[in-house]
DNA sequence: CAGTGGTCTAGACCACTAC
DNA sequence: TAGTGGTCTAGACCACTGA
């Protein structure tokens, strides 16, 4: 078998690095005008569009910002706030090597709250499906998954068979995801819900709400309740 | 004054949304081949660079999945997770146009409990600078940043004026972040957390731990606690 | 083998900025 | 006006895939 040579690296790439090093390492601060793209075709030997391309990808992350004309800056790094990742139950369970199971609670058509018939464009006195689920991890109860969805964008949505695939995962296969809304807080959990996770009503929960957007309109409204305890939204920030 | 006229698209942008609107409308759904860089480059009449530009764009954001070889891709849209935004409190409630006012609790040079010792990488029974204050909306207490600062890495850290400047901000200047991670979850205040705040011991709290990095090495550490009836994280996801 | 995407070149024209 | 970035072209060579 012969030895695995690792590929070179792109020269767009090397442009890249060097400059984001020289950022980093504060060879330029925010504000400077970095090289100019002729400088930087110079100093590396490439041509003009290689270069480009390094620069405008380091513009599309957020690094630098390019003015027409003028040059290209090290971007204000206030800008790079901490973007956190809010995903699948199932997902963040099974990466733990956890087991997940889901008990389907409810799982009907029903009247919304006027809150949420408005948030999913429902007309006035118009039903929705409704879905409750109760996610366990390795047996322990982890989430209270409480959904409306608009019957419109999932007509299946209620002979599914939840036990095995997530709504989460159903609904990003049947209606394509093209943006949502988040709202994340500590809460009290509704008595009901404290109940299922198994809780005295003054434990503080983490609850998530979550408005799913498709190109046809408003898809599911989700709410989600954990534990304050046994749940920890964790986010990483690269620059 | 002449009328403003929008400039035209430029072409790599007509076939990315040509692209994505497919995409959102189910004309190509998870898994199928997109149409290959040639058939692109008959179809729209551009050159293949840049009709690759278009597919490599999509690609970085996550919506074509490119095998050398083989072809373009829809991309799986589970990876399409939720991001949100941990900002500095300055900007949320200047956003808001209330007024923010700070009152600085504590600032001054301390021995840290060793997880933040060990967060921040000092020497064993090291000191560091340590900085409490209260964050107010419009003279409601908002937010306790209670904050751990490594020395080495910002030496004027306690001549500074908080009340002023937060220390959010002014260590963005003087140490060049390069990453950060982050800790949600919902807590009961400390006592002392909860007298400064005007709560009862028993109610709920979003907490926010935060250690970040530049390219020297740990920062800060910092622990920001919230009401829970008083303060929501807001988030939105853009495919 | 033909077809695919990954990268790169050496030009080009344009709109904009700063002097 | 000289320099900058934004875009685009018409080629090219390569590594990889699938029939």
């Amino acid at each position: 078998m012969p030895t695995r040579v690792a590929p070179p690296d792109p020269a767009y790439l090397t442009v890249q690095r060097w400059l984001r090093e020289g950022i980093t390492q504060g060879r330029w601060r925010v504000g400077d005008r970095l090289p100019s793209e002729a400088e930087l075709v110079a100093q590396f030997g490439l041509s003009r569009m290689t270069v480009n391309r390094a620069l405008t990808e380091l513009h599309a992350q957020g690094l630098v910002r390019r003015v027409k004309g003028s040059g290209s800056f090290v971007a204000p790094l206030e800008r790079l706030a901490a973007t956190l990742q809010v995903r699948d139950v199932h997902e963040q369970i099974a990466e733990r090597g956890h087991v997940h199971q889901a008990q389907v609670l409810a799982l009907d058509r029903q009247t919304p709250p006027p809150a949420v018939a408005a948030a999913l464009q429902l007309r006035k006195g118009g039903t929705a499906f409704y879905s409750q689920l109760l996610h366990l991890d390795n047996g322990v109860p982890l989430q209270v998954e409480s959904r409306w969805v608009h019957p419109a964008r999932a007509p299946q949505y209620l002979k599914q068979d939840f036990g095995q695939v997530t709504p989460t995962a159903y609904l990003l296969q049947v209606a394509p995801l093209v943006g949502a809304e988040v709202q994340i807080e500590a809460a009290l959990a509704q008595p009901h819900e404290a109940r299922l996770l198994g809780l005295s009503d003054a434990q503080p929960c983490l609850v998530v709400q979550r408005l799913t957007h498709s190109h046809e309109g408003p898809v599911s409204w989700v709410r989600l309740v954990h534990p304050g305890d046994r749940y920890v939204l964790q986010g990483k920030v690269t620059t």
